[in-house]
DNA sequence: GTGAAAGCGCTAACAC
DNA sequence: GTGTTAGCGCTTTCAC
């Protein structure tokens, strides 16, 4: 491969000067510039960007760190983020970590170590974060969906407490009794949130807060099945679910059909995340939406003000979730 | 951040020491290796990722270039490419293209510029590569899910023409007579192999080709929803339909239902892709399956073989798919 | 405006 | 075994 040398060699220029015209730095002759970029074709040189990376201590990159690649929400995340990164000159790689802590510092090594330019990460935990070396290196960093209760970066979520809150309030108002929750790992902020806004919708409501009715399981579709076919075993089992993702309720759903529950009538369902197949099971799905497009927007252009500014203080935006009425909560 | 030469310092002994310990090269006095080991600790030094490829000339990261991050199906994928590549020591970095040759170039471009070391990549088109670069610099690269006519690349993918035909021959045996088909952008591999099979099955079952009875459209939700309702719209339409991916057969559904249509009774219909909502809609959804998992896994191993040996021919993997019959596709 | 040269942090000859 | 040193390919002072 041709370096900067072969190039400066057959344009008769030194390196410097094509430097600067390959990055339109400082003035250059025009006769020289269109010598340099007629020998760029004619050996078809692209530059090292490794070696360019080293020399300026950073590269164009920016790392998506998300914690389960099989998840919609999160890939519908992608495409905020990419499209700020691409208006900004970064291109944007993804991380998958499957909610695995030592993948997730893997990842993080991987991105300091290959220098790339900023980091927007949803956290396995909220503590016990890889985070750490990142922020200490100076790296821009933002949490995504989740945050961080170990350090102190500025995240986007959504707010997941009042989305809990408003689908358990639905479910109540239409009159059902014995409203579980299948909720998410508790070391996350989401799950957390979530369970707690359907606390506070069963209080307000005057209904028991039975333990019982609570399973906390992983945000993957098996969990969240073995989750429901559990609490249909049970003596009293529920009348209502919520399920506090959209993988979880796939397997709710899967669960349900397998036991012969009739949904709504039998067993009214609310699941958080709103999905392009929600309208299509029958009953169609009522859904916690979450504006998933805007969550990446907003995440990247924080980590844009951020490596703009280092000074920056940190913040943290909360979008609004909106809860989709379809015909799985009622009977 | 500390540099080897700090660690050096400290350890007292020279960076080629810090090195052989850092990378478990050659025999390093024990007594050496732990000042090492103590001085990495107390400076908690990482090596620089970006010095390490420039030296090495790669560096240790494989980019999986998919061309639809919001398609379960490239997302399914990933898994399998990860574990081979966790168990080679490789990390992987996802770039999506959005089946758009543009972005492709420029993915490509950061494989090269960041010397990865690998690149498995499902190429948004069979013929305008953006491939070209990659494989003259002799980066191991493999094709995923669909070929490439142009260059000569190793290759894995599904028995799309024959999942084709046995969808299609599957709604010709159930009855139907006016089987139309919705097939992805015909500068994919893919969809031109879904088509064919489609054809062929058609013939063999003695039903007349109507080219009034084939949309091609885009492999995307709204494409195949389109497409759909333009068939209901004909004079003449279709009673069952076979559509070429998941995305569009949820489009499908969502058409069908629009326009009122009874699934199975009055359209029968079969998607390819597998999914785990497939047997919640109601009536449940007949589908072709892919190993995608193996897919992904198949396809790493390839990218294994050819790093280790640059010789190693071009080769193509086929995988079977297997027709998963519910209840869309009879009366 | 252009070129010479130093140096980013690491690894791998090579010399000891 | 261990250290010295050159050099990977680029950018950026600094001198002209």
């Amino acid at each position: 491969m041709a370096t900067i040398y072969d190039v400066a060699r057959l344009a008769a220029v030194s390196p410097a000067t094509v430097s600067r015209v390959l990055n339109g730095r400082g003035d250059v002759n025009p006769e020289l510039a269109r010598r340099v970029e007629q020998s760029v074709r004619k050996l078809s040189y692209r530059p090292n960007g490794v070696a360019r990376n080293l020399r300026r201590k950073v590269a164009a990159v920016w790392a998506l760190v998300i914690s389960d690649i099989e998840n919609p929400h999160f890939t519908a995340l992608v495409r905020g983020v990419e499209d700020v990164a691409r208006a900004n000159g970064h291109s944007v790689v993804l991380c998958n970590t499957d909610e695995d802590l030592e993948r997730e510092r893997a990842y993080i090594d991987v991105a300091l170590s290959e220098r790339m330019a900023g980091v927007v990460i949803s956290p396995a935990s909220d503590r016990q974060s890889a985070l750490g070396p990142l922020l200490d290196a100076g790296v821009p960093a933002v949490t995504i969906d989740r945050r961080l209760r170990s350090s102190p970066v500025s995240s986007v979520v959504v707010s997941n407490r009042r989305g809990g809150y408003e689908a358990t309030a639905h479910l109540a108002a239409q009159g059902y009794r014995r409203i579980a929750c299948v909720a998410g790992p508790l070391r996350t902020t989401t799950a957390a949130q979530r369970l707690a806004g359907y606390r506070a919708a069963l209080g307000e409501a005057g209904l028991p807060a039975d333990k019982a009715l609570v399973r906390v399981a992983d945000y993957k579709e098996a969990g969240g099945a073995a989750a429901v076919a559990e609490l249909l075993r049970q003596p009293d089992p529920p009348d209502a679910i919520f399920v506090t993702n959209s993988l979880m309720t796939m397997g709710a759903l899967r669960a349900l059909g397998e036991a012969g529950v009739t949904i709504g009538t039998e067993v009214g369902i609310v699941g958080f995340d709103d999905l392009p197949w929600a309208p299509l099971v029958s009953p169609s799905l009522s859904t916690v939406a979450q504006p998933t497009y805007e969550l990446g927007r907003t995440a990247a252009e924080m980590l844009v003000h951020q490596a703009t500014d280092p000074e920056a203080r940190v913040r943290s935006v909360t979008l609004p979730t909106e809860l989709r009425v379809r015909g799985s909560s009622h009977r």
